[in-house]
DNA sequence: CTCATCACCGATCTGATTTA
DNA sequence: TAAATCAGATCGGTGATGAG
């Protein structure tokens, strides 16, 4: 563990390296409570994630913020990949580091699956990451540290740090480079006040977000934003909120055995009567049968 | 006990209009 | 002409209730 200058320290719950050849093309996904770095080593895989499918090859790395359903495709005949889960804490991370937040992550996921991907990006940092992902499973599998676990931990959660520190500069840079490009669409203002408002949602879907919250949020009437918002994205806040929250339901669904009540409250949806009727309207049948027809697992009475 | 449906109330959305 | 507001229509959110 890290221990820092208050609350609880980050601390890292699984690593583990995987050599995958069997057919079965769905690998591995799910939903935690734990912040996740997944490299591809070899092979193609797709990552599903915050309704978005990212497809890659090797040297990818990706992030996964905590509580976000994912799943995760194999499309080679083998493929070998690393990941490593940790606890986020409470405590501040070395050097002022901090975890990409939801809408940081897709937009590196997204960076990773295009011609910027970690292995082949134009950048130096793209290196310098990489680099940085070789440390951190060089050390995961290094003999000499095994018998000193907590060493091995204490150097794995400084590169995990030097990491995000980099991943916010590659960040920086692309909006730099993009700020810079004479795109025109890019220079209207309210573009960017959805574009910020669709992160805030993404962040923030889990819990109460309020039309007047955005509203006061972007500084203009709410019924002008739900105009501005639809013409930019073709949807309405609350239409784009809902579907965040019905992809994260549907995950949950298919990859737990949560009963429909808990998952409804978890995903932000206010009771299980508007979920179940929502569902419903959405998919043609109510979450249980939606369950079934997945052929997932029935719900119990243990939450996950 | 869990989940689905119904009816009612309030929040959200949209067409019409005004303002700068 | 684009930005912003208003008022009415539409739809989301909640409590009550019943089925399995």
């Amino acid at each position: 563990m890290l221990t820092g200058m208050g609350g609880t320290p980050m601390i890292i719950r699984n690593f583990h390296y995987v050599v995958d050849d069997k057919k079965k093309s769905r690998i591995g996904g799910g939903t935690h409570p734990f912040y996740e770095i997944l490299c591809i080593a070899s092979g193609e895989m797709t990552l599903e994630f915050m309704n978005e499918s990212f497809r890659s090859g090797s040297r990818t790395l990706f992030l996964i913020p905590d509580n976000v359903p994912h799943q995760l495709f194999k499309h080679s005949a083998s493929a070998s990949f690393w990941y490593l889960e940790l606890d986020k804490g409470t405590g501040p991370l070395p050097g002022a580091a901090s975890f990409p937040s939801v809408g940081e992550a897709v937009v590196w996921n997204r960076l990773q699956c295009g011609d910027e991907a970690l292995a082949s990006g134009p950048s130096e940092l793209a290196g310098l990451i990489a680099a940085t992902a070789d440390s951190i499973v060089a050390t995961m599998q290094s003999d000499s540290l095994t018998r000193n676990g907590e060493l091995r931990e204490r150097i794995v959660l400084l590169d995990v740090s030097k990491l995000f520190l980099q991943i916010t500069a590659a960040l920086q840079q692309r909006r730099l480079l993009i700020a810079a490009s004479p795109e025109p669409e890019d220079e209207n203002p309210n573009k960017q006040i959805v574009q910020d408002l669709m992160q805030y949602m993404e962040n923030a879907y889990l819990h109460e977000v309020k039309l007047q919250m955005l509203a006061s949020r972007a500084h203009m009437a709410s019924s002008y934003l739900i105009r501005l918002f639809k013409t930019h994205t073709g949807t309405t806040p609350y239409q784009y909120l809902q579907d965040l929250r019905m992809n994260a339901a549907k995950s949950y669904l298919t990859n737990t055995s949560m009963t429909v009540k808990d998952i409804a409250e978890t995903n932000g949806f206010p009771s299980i009567h508007y979920f179940s009727r929502q569902f419903k309207q959405k998919y043609g049948m109510s979450p249980s049968q939606w369950r079934q027809a997945q052929g997932a697992e029935p719900a119990d009475t243990e939450s996950d």
